[in-house]
DNA sequence: ATTGTCACG
DNA sequence: GACGTACGTGACAATG
């Protein structure tokens, strides 16, 4: 990751070292750790009125060492904010049993920061990151802005930072610390420090690594195996036994280990990097500090100091710059004084602005030397917020129109790349129409934006970005690292509202993003955005990066608030590449078969239609509810009908075989139409539409941000509804074919749910037959209709089934009646008898039920926050439906964050193993591969592997696999 | 654009 | 005592 800069061929004359040869140091102090590691090393000393100061003093002497004897333009000092960080999010225990600091230490906290502020040095410190991560992300930036960052600490936890423009300097021991001396500690390159401490651990901080391996097992294993992930997904060959136990075991300890040492580069800076200037120090409030503690040597020195360089103390600071740090007395900063720099404290809502209040700078870029000048830009802030225009919805397939870029609010470029020659439509020719506008080739853009995208010290921010991912993957470009807007609004407040861009937009900004259809048209005169042209096309774009930027400023922070970091960046966040991978490789469908099955379906429709007529004794269409409610209860007064809210006659399954069952040939008869024309429309027909010309392939979506509850959900086409349950639903299925040489793949969590269910209520039998491996309707119906195993019947077994499902759904005593054909009375029984049996449930269903009530959410097992805002309704059943969402949301949304896990892993896995299976589709507790046919047993051992180690839970998690030509064989 | 229906987990 | 119900999705055809 360190090769960042100067990597593009085109970036030849670098421009910004070229103009702004900005490449003095910037030295960042460790505020935090110094004054812990002064106060044990020096003796104590007080102050004439017994405040202890021996810190404050260590602290003074360094930094008055360090300004004496550096050449930095810029140095600041960083502290770690009182309030916890975002590791206790996901590691409560982060640093916890660390004893409160010693009495004489706390009053010099205070003093420190005075003391920093005499010396004219700015503070920083950020609400939920550590000291240690404001670093890391200061020396991001100032090192991708070209300048040598020196980080002042001996903290061995900062030293993973270590690399090309960034060292360390040891206050304390007054020495360099390079890449040789990290190597010296960790016996491994900084950038593997962080996996070494993974497994390594760290009792001070509680960084629980892997029991009995320290440092030096840790860096030889991984040098053996490159990485942490390489190591545990290869735990298996490791030749100790005690060492591969451990390893295997303590798997995922390792992993949030991993998270707890790693440092975040990219926290909000509270300020400008370019704020961190050194001024030059207002010598006589810098000497009243001194002297207000009794140091008089130091006084002694800087009075020396300006005399040789014939400084008068005279406040030269003059104006401006004096402004921030010159409240008298050194007092806290003023509040009564705002300061234009800006101070940490400043509220949320000063962040962001209102699009109206700033003005757009939005900038067409038609040539590379246009385009540098954004790169440059790009690697200055370290943050950039892209979005692709395309002529299609498909990214698999669509063509790259054009690109846009923010850098900062308001400040946006549009890079048109496939633009037509304007008003030329309808694809005719015209030789009067305008030539095609002035465009860099894709092919050189590319080039140029590559080392951008795929900077790791650059963050790329896109909104619903799988879909830009997608079209930079197929212009061989793997953006990375991103976020993206859509998913943290997701992680916030998924339930509560959507999270389109132009529904943000309105909410958090109070604006309204010009629509597409005012650029493009709609209906039958749409054009492709190829065909707008280029100012309406830039006016749109460029605000799409820019609306984009504004939000992720705006929610980032919020996720910390929120506690909502370890969601997003554990199971939304890494989604991004893996399912955009997924809809790329897209699914193989026989034509032939769809094609015969339509035609099958055509034929057997005209049969019972014909049928359906005769008994009715008229023509009509059967696919008119209307239509139909009134010739099978007017006409034919077959029972009474009329039920619907709107006054229509209901005509849905369930009225039709109640009708059926009694007699009514008409009505079986209807239903077999009405299935047959399901299969035709939605599947056979629909299905053959969407096989990508260019791919061979169906294409669906994944939605990552459309479910109230975490789940996915498929569009487009739809491909987590394809018939399963009935026979001739089936025969579509088959038509899910692998490529040739290959098989498919398909491997699913058995009973997840309702493991889940046990788990998350602590119902001690249920997990106890869980752990058995017990057919678990059975163990149920046993356990409540205390039926014994060997007497069990079907009957009795689908009763306690149903049972089961119903309580996965919140259950009610009317559904279940209505589920099992029996009154609501003895429906009601059942529930009892359950409850009363796993009395733990009801104890857990009243628990999350008050919870909703009084949050307005529930969470997952994994912390995901699921809204539901008719929990306070008046009306009852709005309220009855919103207490069985309340319990129904942890419960699949806990399953779906368990598949995210294993979807996230399986990639890696996969290519560690050196396996050539792809994933295909995600149907919620079900994935599907296709897997070269020699490959696929091996595949699917690892791939349940991963699966069934998703989650470490007191029940055990089961995948069963299946292998076939097609998908009705492999399911 | 909304409603009814039905495909899936 | 009365609400009207199993939870979560998306697509299609009819209809306003």
């Amino acid at each position: 990751m360190t090769d960042a800069t100067g990597t593009t061929e085109t970036a030849a004359p670098d421009t910004a070292a070229a103009s702004a040869p900005d490449r003095s140091g910037l030295y960042l102090v460790d505020g935090s750790g110094f004054i812990f590691r002064a106060f044990h090393a020096l003796p104590m000393m007080t102050r004439p009125d017994g405040t202890p100061v021996n810190a404050v003093m260590g602290f003074s002497n360094m930094l008055l060492k360090l300004l004496a004897d550096i050449k930095a333009e810029a140095v600041a000092v960083v502290f770690d904010s009182k309030r916890l960080n975002f590791r206790n999010e996901f590691y409560p225990d982060y640093k916890a049993h660390r004893p409160p600091p010693p009495e004489e230490l706390v009053p010099q906290f205070a003093l420190i920061r005075e003391a920093t502020e005499a010396f004219c040095l700015p503070c920083l410190e950020l609400e939920g990151y550590e000291a240690d991560d404001l670093i890391a992300t200061y020396a991001r930036l100032a090192r991708d802005a070209g300048r040598a960052v020196t980080i002042v600490s001996s903290d061995k936890d900062l030293m993973q930072l270590v690399g090309p423009g960034i060292g360390m300097f040891d206050p304390m021991k007054n020495k360099a610390i390079g890449p040789d001396e990290v190597f010296e500690k960790f016996g491994v390159a900084p950038d593997k420090v962080v996996d070494v401490q993974a497994l390594a651990g760290d009792s001070v901080d509680n960084v629980p690594g892997v029991p009995g391996i320290g440092v030096k097992t840790a860096a030889q294993l991984i040098t053996e195996y490159g990485d942490l992930e390489g190591l545990l997904s290869n735990a298996d060959k490791i030749k100790q036994p005690a060492r591969r136990q451990k390893l295997i075991e303590f798997a995922e300890q390792a992993r949030i280990s991993r998270r707890l040492v790693l440092l975040d580069a990219f926290a909000p800076p509270p300020r400008p990097l370019e704020d961190l200037r050194v001024r030059e120090p207002d010598h006589q409030k810098l000497i009243g500090f001194l002297k207000a503690q009794g140091f008089r040597s130091i006084v002694a020195r800087v009075e020396m100091e300006m005399q040789r360089d014939g400084r008068i103390a005279d406040g030269s600071a003059s104006s401006g710059a004096a402004s921030s740090g010159s409240a008298p007395g050194g007092a806290a900063p003023s509040p009564a004084a705002p300061s234009p720099t800006g101070d940490t404290a400043e509220a949320p809502a000063a962040r962001t602005h209102a699009l109206s209040d700033v003005e757009k700078r939005y900038e067409l870029v038609q040539d590379l030397a246009a385009l540098r000048v954004w790169i440059d830009r790009a690697r200055t802030t370290g943050i950039l917020a892209v979005d692709t225009e395309t002529d299609s919805l498909t990214p698999a397939t669509a063509t790259l129109v054009g690109v846009s870029l923010a850098t900062e609010p308001g400040l946006a470029c549009y890079i048109p790349l496939a633009h037509g020659a304007g008003a030329a439509a309808a694809g005719q020719l015209d030789f009067d129409a305008p030539p095609p506008p002035a465009q860099i080739p894709v092919a050189e853009v590319m080039a140029a934006l590559k080392g951008v995208l795929e900077d790791p010290a650059i963050l790329k921010i896109g909104h619903n970005f799988k879909f830009d991912h997608q079209l930079f993957a197929r212009n061989g470009v793997a953006v990375s690292p991103i976020d993206d807007s859509m998913l943290i609004s997701y992680a916030l407040e998924g339930g509560a509202h959507g999270h389109g861009m132009d529904e943000l937009a309105e909410l958090h900004l109070a604006y309204t993003p010009i629509p597409f259809k005012e650029i493009c048209g709609t209906g039958k005169s749409q054009i492709t955005f190829d065909k707008v042209p280029l100012d309406k096309a830039l006016a749109y774009a460029a605000e799409d990066a820019d609306i984009t930027l504004r939000l992720w400023t705006l929610l980032k922070p919020r996720l910390v608030e929120a506690r909502m970091v370890t969601v997003y960046e554990t199971l939304d966040r890494p989604l991004v590449p893996v399912v955009a991978d997924m809809e790329r490789a897209g699914v193989r469908l026989d034509r032939e078969a769809l094609a015969r099955l339509s035609q099958d379906l055509a034929v057997r429709l005209v049969e019972v239609e014909k049928d359906v007529h005769r008994h009715a004794g008229q023509s009509f269409n059967i696919g008119s509810p209307k239509q139909l409610g009134e010739v099978l209860f007017d006409v034919m007064k077959l029972g009474t009908g009329k039920k619907g809210k709107t006054g229509a006659y209901s005509t849905d399954s369930g009225v039709l075989e109640d009708l059926a069952e009694q007699g009514h040939v008409i009505a079986q008869r209807v239903l077999d139409w009405r299935q047959l024309a399901k299969l035709k429309s939605t599947y056979t027909d629909a299905l053959q539409q969407k096989i990508e010309k260019d791919t061979g392939r169906v294409h669906t979506a994944f939605s990552l941000a459309a479910t109230n509850t975490g789940r996915l959900s498929s569009t487009d086409p739809n491909l987590q509804n394809i018939p399963v349950r009935t026979e001739e639903g089936r025969k579509i299925r088959r038509a899910f074919v692998a490529a040739p040489g290959n098989k498919l793949l398909s491997i699913d969590y058995s009973q997840i749910e309702l493991r889940l269910v046990a788990e998350m209520a602590d119902i001690k039998a249920l997990k106890d037959a869980f752990r058995d491996g017990l057919d678990i309707h059975a163990a149920t119906a046993a356990q409540v209709f205390g039926v014994p195993l060997d007497q069990m019947t079907s009957d009795i077994r689908r009763k306690a089934k149903a049972i089961n499902f119903g309580i996965i759904y919140g259950i009610s005593g009317f559904g279940l009646s209505r589920q099992l054909g029996i009154t609501p009375g003895e429906a009601n029984t059942f529930i009892k008898a359950y409850l009363e049996r796993f009395h733990e449930l009801k104890v857990w269903m009243e628990a999350t039920k008050a919870f909703a009530r009084q949050h307005g959410y529930v969470v997952t097992l994994f912390g995901r926050r699921c809204y539901m805002p008719g929990i306070q309704d008046k009306n009852a059943a709005r309220r009855s439906f919103a207490e069985r969402q309340a319990i129904n949301a942890p419960i699949q949304g806990t399953a779906a964050d368990i598949m995210k896990r294993a979807m996230i892993r399986v990639p890696g896995a996969l290519a560690a193993a050196g396996s050539n299976a792809r994933m295909l589709l995600q149907v919620h507790d079900e994935l599907l591969f296709e897997v070269p046919e020699a490959e696929a047993e091996q595949a699917a051992a690892l791939v349940r592997g991963v699966m069934e180690g998703a989650a470490q839970l007191g029940v055990p998690l089961v995948a069963e696999a299946g292998i076939g030509d097609n998908w009705e064989e492999a399911h």
